[in-house]
DNA sequence: TAATATTGCTTAATCGATTAAGCATAAACC
DNA sequence: GGTTTATGCTTAATCGATTAAGCAATATTA
């Protein structure tokens, strides 16, 4: 701007006005304005954000923490936020947080010192008091998938507890009567919700339920853990005859223990997941799954984040979307 | 600062010199020295790193251009860049390209913009200019996986001919002798290094070569191109009895078809895949695949282009990292 | 014609840091 | 005791923008 006010023969401020669409409010003058445009394209002129934002106090930037990029499911959302987010003139930055509320603290300290905007959040465990303390500084976020009951949020996400009610009502109509759910060790509500969505499709359905039939695993420890959990869930009379995986990453984890037990699906088990991706689509047997409206989750999510951003005053907005299960042969008619 | 500063009756610089560990050099009094600590401490001081960034011109942020974060591929060297910028103090901002030229020089000006310290690119087809851009402007950055052998360039990748070679070998050896391959029809120097890689290893095991065996894929039209390569490959006396995929995405669609057909594998036709990811350990067949030792691959791109942008006089560095072919199910001797 | 309004531009403070240069005062030296 | 050196701190410029306030010159109005 220094070059291009000195070539022109004026000040920077005139440079500023004109280069930023003011020169009516600031009454530049026409020919100068022309003159600056010119120059400004001769010297190809480019504004320094950094310069810009500590002006303005706005980075048009965002944050998104998620528990790992590297898995599917969250970066298929982070692809439509960063989508979201570019046609908004909003740059994304991403975090991998492994579901560590120590993660997810040191990257929000990280991303709050570079002075983001606003934040989107898929919560790990334990990270509600990260939350309070962005509702203590004013700090505009919206959290995604995943969100605390006690807290009043910006929110948008499935709702969990319907999706799993769905997923045991199909499998008790279609002639399934032990049905078993592999879950997160979690205290995450959308797991609880998860998790009671198939306790009650049992009760409503008249279906039993066996607490050997109700596995809960380590998220850090899935390979290992998750074997234990079909083992007992296969043992004995009581035996299940389906499985709903709370999770993608159960699912892929427990298909394989399930392809080297030699069990065939779904003559041996039935099986129904959340999430979806490609891998169900090469399995021999196609998989039931619960589709998540994952564009519309990404772009909720980052409109509210932005009008709340340029307009503090926004009341809180949460959205709960419908998912729908997608029945294939994995879960079909005993 | 400033309210340090007032707090503690001194000037902002001696704050600034304190918090930066510079009290030696710049002589400041012990006792000042702990008295700004504490202060510091009491006030939950927070650096602006947008002010700390425009005055130093580094913003101890990268930038990373892929081809879409959504790819499992893409997002497997993202996660492993994003850890290995954060253990150096960097964090990085992530910008999909979806392989078009346009799209990745549009996200490369507004990371440029942005004031990126350097980047790290996983190029498109046709964007040799926007690498020369890069040169010619000093900005420091690696090419990841693929490179431009006109361009003098830092870059990692696999020895992308080497590996088509040993698929090819492998099939040969393994007795299969009509072996096909499915290519990005595109003119980056990777993909053409694998289709001579694969060309090559037919001579060397003095097999036949067919046109027909040899497929070329719209990048953006898989689904539907991969049908025809595929019935192509498949039809007349002459058909293949092996296949060598370029990349996961082809193998994710082409193995979704080959099932389709009814196909089984690998007793009517084997396979070869670039590319690792959970997809492949689902499928009723293990495939045999090339993996790439993506940690190395990441890790060193960061390295890389860290050093380079600490030193701007550090010579021009180029990887070349072997790949292992894993003979699993898919390719077993016929 | 004198007072007022408009036009076109400049000055200078500001955002939150860093850092060279300079100014007292105290300590060391011959 | 006077000069030199060391110590401890402040001042002010700087990074690259934005923007309120102000100053002339010109145009409009009564």
């Amino acid at each position: 701007m220094k070059d291009i006010a000195r070539e022109a023969n004026v000040s920077v401020a005139l440079v500023s006005y004109v280069l930023n669409g003011k020169e009516k409010e600031s009454r530049v003058g026409k020919e100068v304005s022309l003159k600056i445009k010119r120059i400004a394209k001769e010297l190809n002129y480019e504004p320094n954000y950094l310069a810009k934002s500590l002006r303005s106090g706005k980075t048009q930037t965002l944050g998104l923490i998620l528990a790992d990029i590297s898995n599917p499911f969250f970066a298929n959302i982070a692809r439509i936020v960063e989508d979201e987010a570019r046609h908004n003139g909003y740059t994304v930055v991403i975090g991998s947080s492994d579901e560590s509320a120590l993660k997810s603290s040191n990257l929000m300290d990280v991303l709050i010192n570079r002075q983001v905007d606003g934040f989107i959040i898929i919560s790990s465990e334990k990270s509600e008091k990260q939350i309070s303390y962005l509702i203590d500084k004013n700090i505009p976020f919206v959290l995604l998938d995943r969100y605390f009951p006690e807290l009043q949020t910006n929110q948008v996400s499935i709702d969990h507890y319907r999706s799993a009610f769905d997923a045991g009502k199909h499998l008790a109509d279609n002639g399934y009567r032990r049905i078993g759910f592999i879950a997160y060790q979690s205290k995450l509500h959308h797991m609880q919700e998860r998790v009671k969505g198939y306790t009650e499709s049992l009760k409503d359905t008249g279906l039993a339920f066996n607490k050997k039939w109700l596995q809960k695993i380590n998220i850090h420890h899935i390979e290992d853990e998750i074997k234990t959990a079909i083992d007992v869930m296969i043992a004995g009379d009581d035996r299940v005859d389906a499985i709903i995986f709370a999770t993608y990453s159960l699912a892929v984890n427990g298909l394989k223990y399930i392809d080297k037990l030699g069990l065939k699906i779904p003559k041996d088990i039935a099986i129904v997941s959340f999430g979806q991706a490609e891998g169900f689509d090469l399995y021999y047997c196609p998989i039931t799954y619960i589709w998540q409206p994952m564009d519309e989750l990404g772009k909720n999510a980052v409109d509210i984040l932005i009008k709340k951003i340029r307009d503090p005053k926004q009341e809180i907005k949460q959205i709960l979307l419908e998912s729908k299960l997608m029945a294939r042969e994995s879960s079909e008619r005993k």
